[in-house]
DNA sequence: TATTGAAATAACCATATGATTATATTAGTA
DNA sequence: TACTAATATAATCATATGGTTATTTCAATA
């Protein structure tokens, strides 16, 4: 996962209603009619926010019947996770600095 | 730390300068000068990067003379990568949407 | 086929975000 | 004390975000 996904992810996540939602999903599966009530904002907003979480692979979706269930992907989160404790390695960014005699070395 | 610091937070790191900010903080220390010719933007511009970062603790701030170096703050950015791998359990909102006979049961 | 209910899309709006340039502020030094 | 370098703050701007209402799409059913 490279750091564009992980920024897009960390965005996707980076919101109070989003954030409970995915917490919501790791109890149950469930639907945008079942959202509405929880948070008590309109169905397209919440309808809104399953799309962004459904760009970024956080949740899956399903049709059943006239309802669409929305299953947390608990391995794309974990992946989120791993990738915070895990951000690449800069250093040579540094190096180039020093060769560029922009390198502050105090004291 | 409760939901709305981990929003908080989550945003602080869901930007591509700030995520690299944090990255390049892990191999060293460093100064917003150095980071200047790095990303190639405004100083600024990097200078409210690192007052958005020390906002949620994620960095610390201190004078070395002239300059102001700025510290990742290791066991912050841990706490967040803990908390994502750690939800809140909402499961009591499904409870309650079955009370009000919301909760859709398929098939 | 007409109707109903769930979800998605469109159009819109207020606020947040990330950048810029210009201007303080603060510390070291001639 | 005056000057310079590093950083912060202010004002501004274009775009992104998260909500709204109105409308469309899609599946189940009378």
């Amino acid at each position: 996962m490279d750091t564009k996904q992980v920024v897009a992810m960390l965005k996707a996540l980076a919101d109070p209603t989003r954030l409970k939602i995915i917490a919501l999903l790791q109890t149950r599966s469930c639907c945008v009619c079942e959202l509405v009530p929880i948070f008590g904002i309109s169905q397209p907003a919440i309808s809104k926010h399953m799309s962004r979480l459904k760009s970024v692979d956080l949740v899956i979706e399903s049709r059943k019947g006239q309802w669409v269930f929305y299953t947390l992907n608990k391995a794309r989160l974990e992946q989120v996770a791993h990738a915070l404790g895990n951000l690449p390695d800069y250093s040579e960014e540094f190096s180039k600095l020093e060769q560029q005699g922009l390198l502050v070395t105090c004291e």
